[in-house]
RNA sequence: GGCCCCAUCGUCUAGCGGUCUAGGACAUCACCCUCUCACGGUGAAGACACGGGUUCGAACCCCGUUGGGGCUGCCA
C-alpha cells in the first residue's frame, strides 16, 4: 500500500455535543492526540452536530472545558460540522450524476413490512428504489449506491484486514429529506477537506467504516488509515453510556481527580508500554504509544484503580500544589475561613494529610477537626468510645492546660508519660480523646491536629466530653 | 435474526512457539511498621473458556464450539 509516510499526521477528534464528555471519549481524544504528537503532527477537534435536533450548544462548551482540563489540547477547531452543510450536500449531489447515488421515497414502515413478508434475512433497506429513478421531492432521502457484488476490506490498523461483502452493506442515507446531511457523509467529506491522515475512533464505529471506504472511492479521494479501538465497558461488560454510567469526565474533576491522574489511568486501557510500567508523565506515554500494540477487547473502566493512581499522584504533589489544589475542595465547606494563617496551617497540614487521600475531595472531612469551630459527635460513637473515660478526659484537659508549649512534641511527650503512669498503652488511650476532640474514630495524627487546632478548641472539647459523660 | 469484532487471575494487563511450575498492578486476606487511620514493607489466594488440529514442542499458529460485545435509524 502507498502511504503518506512522509506527510504530516492529522487525526480528528470528533464528539457530537449530544451529551457529557465521558471517560471513553476522554480515551480515543487521548489516543489521536499521543498518535499526532508523537510526530509532530496535527490535532483538529470536530464537532459532529449534523443532527440539530439532538445537539446542544453548551455541551460544546463542556466538551471543550473538560478536555483543556485533561490537557488535550487541539491545533484546529472546534469546528462545527453544521457549518459545512452546503460543501457535504454538494458533494452528495456530485454522486448522483456518477450513478452512485440516488433518490427514495420509502418509508421506514414500507420497508420493515417488505422485510416480513420476503424471505429476506437482513432487516436494513432493501434496494427498493434503486432503479426507479425519483426525482428530488420533499419526502425523497438521498441513498448511496453499494455495488451489488464484491466486497469492501477496511485496512485497520489495530484489527487487520477487515473484509466485507457488499451485498451486507445496506444503501445508506446521505441526505435526509429535508437534505440535512447524515453522518457517514459528513464525515467522509471532512475527512477529506481536513486532510486527515488517521481515523482512530472506538470500535463502535467499525460496522460503518466499510461505507466510508465506498465513498471515498466514489469521491476518487484515498482513504485515510482506520484504526477501530475497543470501547470502554461497565461492571455488566456493556459500552459505557452517557445515561446509565456516571462516567463524566467534569464529575471526576469535581471528586478531586488530577488530570494528570486520569490521562494516565485512561491511557493504560487498552494499552500498555513495552516494559508494562504503570506510572507515565504524558509525555513518556506519547513518546512510547503505538497504535498497533493496543489491545482488542473491551476494558472495564474501575474507578477504584484509578482512584489508587490519583492518590499515587496526591502523594507525588508538592506541599504548595497540594495547597493550591485542594483550597477550591475546603472552600465549599462553609466552616472554611480563608484567612492567610489558614493557608498557611494548611500548607503545614500537607504532608500528613496527602498520604491519608485518594480524592482531593476527601481533604476537607480530614481537616474539618481543625478549621471548623465545633465538631459533631455521634451519639452512639460517643457512648462507646468516650463515655466509659471521662474521667480520663477531664485529667487530659487538666494535663493540656499544664503544657509549656502546646506543640506535636510537647503533646506527645505528654500522653507518652501519662499512658506509663496510668499503665494505658497509647494506642487504648488515644481512642476516647480522639474521638472526643474530632468526633471520629480515626484521622490525622493525633499530636499534630491537635497542635494546630488550638490548645483552647482542644480543652474546651475534651471538658464538653466528660461534662456529657457525667450527665 | 443478519453483519462484524473479541476471548490470560474478580479487574487492567505482560506474554508475540521452547526462558511459563504464566510475571506485574488494582481489589481481597494475613503479618510487619505504627498514637488511630493512612502510607510503606513482606507474604497468601487467584487466570491461559472448551474441543480439535499444525508442530519435536502451543497461552502464543489454524479450524470449530461456547461465551461476551458492537452495529443493524431520514442518530453519531
Amino acid at each position: 500500500m502507498p502511504q503518506q509516510e512522509s506527510s504530516v499526521i492529522r487525526v480528528r477528534f470528533a464528539p457530537s455535543p449530544t451529551g457529557y464528555f465521558h471517560v471513553g471519549g476522554a480515551r480515543t481524544a487521548l489516543y489521536n492526540w499521543m498518535l499526532a504528537k508523537q510526530s509532530g503532527g496535527k490535532f483538529v477537534l470536530r464537532i459532529e452536530d449534523t443532527d440539530a435536533e439532538r445537539n446542544k450548544e453548551e455541551w460544546v462548551d463542556g466538551i471543550c472545558n473538560a478536555m483543556s482540563w485533561l490537557g488535550i489540547t487541539w491545533d484546529e477547531g472546534p469546528i462545527r460540522q453544521s457549518s459545512r452543510t452546503q460543501r457535504h450536500v454538494e458533494m452528495a449531489l456530485s454522486l448522483i450524476e456518477k450513478g452512485d447515488a440516488y433518490y427514495c421515497d420509502c418509508r421506514r414502515e414500507d420497508v420493515e413490512e417488505r422485510n416480513k413478508a420476503s424471505e429476506r434475512t437482513k432487516q436494513g433497506y432493501d434496494g427498493y428504489c434503486r432503479e426507479r429513478n425519483l426525482e428530488k421531492s420533499p419526502t425523497t432521502v438521498l441513498r448511496y449506491k453499494v455495488p451489488a457484488d464484491g466486497s469492501t476490506t477496511v485496512n485497520d490498523l489495530v484489527r487487520g484486514e477487515v473484509v466485507v461483502a457488499n451485498e451486507n452493506i445496506d444503501d445508506f442515507v446521505l441526505l435526509k429529506a429535508n437534505e440535512s446531511p447524515l453522518f457517514v457523509l459528513a464525515n467522509v467529506v471532512d475527512d477529506i477537506d481536513m486532510e486527515i491522515s488517521h481515523v482512530l475512533r472506538a470500535e463502535e464505529h467499525l460496522p460503518n467504516t466499510p461505507k466510508a471506504v465506498l465513498l471515498f472511492k466514489s469521491f476518487g479521494k484515498e482513504a485515510p488509515l482506520f484504526a477501530h479501538v475497543p470501547v470502554l465497558v461497565n461492571e455488566k461488560r456493556q459500552k459505557l453510556s452517557k445515561r446509565r454510567d456516571r462516567v463524566a469526565v467534569e464529575d471526576f474533576k469535581d471528586k478531586g481527580f488530577l488530570p494528570e491522574a486520569m490521562i494516565n489511568y485512561l491511557a493504560l486501557l487498552g494499552w500498555s508500554p513495552k516494559d508494562n510500567r504503570e506510572f507515565m508523565t504524558l509525555e513518556e506515554m506519547t513518546a512510547e504509544f503505538s497504535i498497533e500494540d493496543v489491545g482488542h477487547s473491551p476494558s472495564f473502566f474501575d474507578e477504584k484503580k484509578m482512584e489508587h493512581f490519583n492518590g499515587v499522584y496526591i502523594r507525588a504533589l508538592s506541599d504548595t500544589d497540594f495547597v493550591h489544589l485542594v483550597l477550591p475542595f475546603m472552600e465549599k465547606s462553609n466552616w472554611w475561613e480563608g484567612s492567610d494563617e489558614n493557608r498557611e496551617k494548611l500548607f503545614r497540614l500537607a504532608s500528613i494529610t496527602k498520604e491519608r487521600v485518594s480524592l482531593l475531595g476527601q481533604a476537607p472531612d480530614l481537616l474539618m477537626p481543625i478549621f471548623a469551630p465545633s465538631i459533631v459527635v455521634d451519639d452512639t460513637l460517643f457512648e462507646k468510645e468516650v463515655s466509659p473515660h471521662s474521667n480520663l478526659i477531664s485529667q487530659v484537659a487538666v494535663l493540656c492546660q499544664e503544657l509549656d508549649c502546646f506543640d506535636a512534641p510537647s503533646i506527645e511527650a505528654m500522653l507518652r508519660d501519662l499512658s506509663a503512669t496510668s499503665e494505658i498503652p497509647l494506642r487504648k488511650l488515644q481512642a476516647p480523646i480522639r474521638v472526643a476532640t474530632t468526633g471520629a474514630k480515626a484521622g490525622l495524627p493525633l499530636f499534630e491536629l491537635w497542635e494546630h487546632t488550638g490548645r483552647e478548641r482542644i480543652i474546651e472539647r475534651l471538658i464538653a466530653a466528660s461534662q456529657n459523660s457525667n450527665s
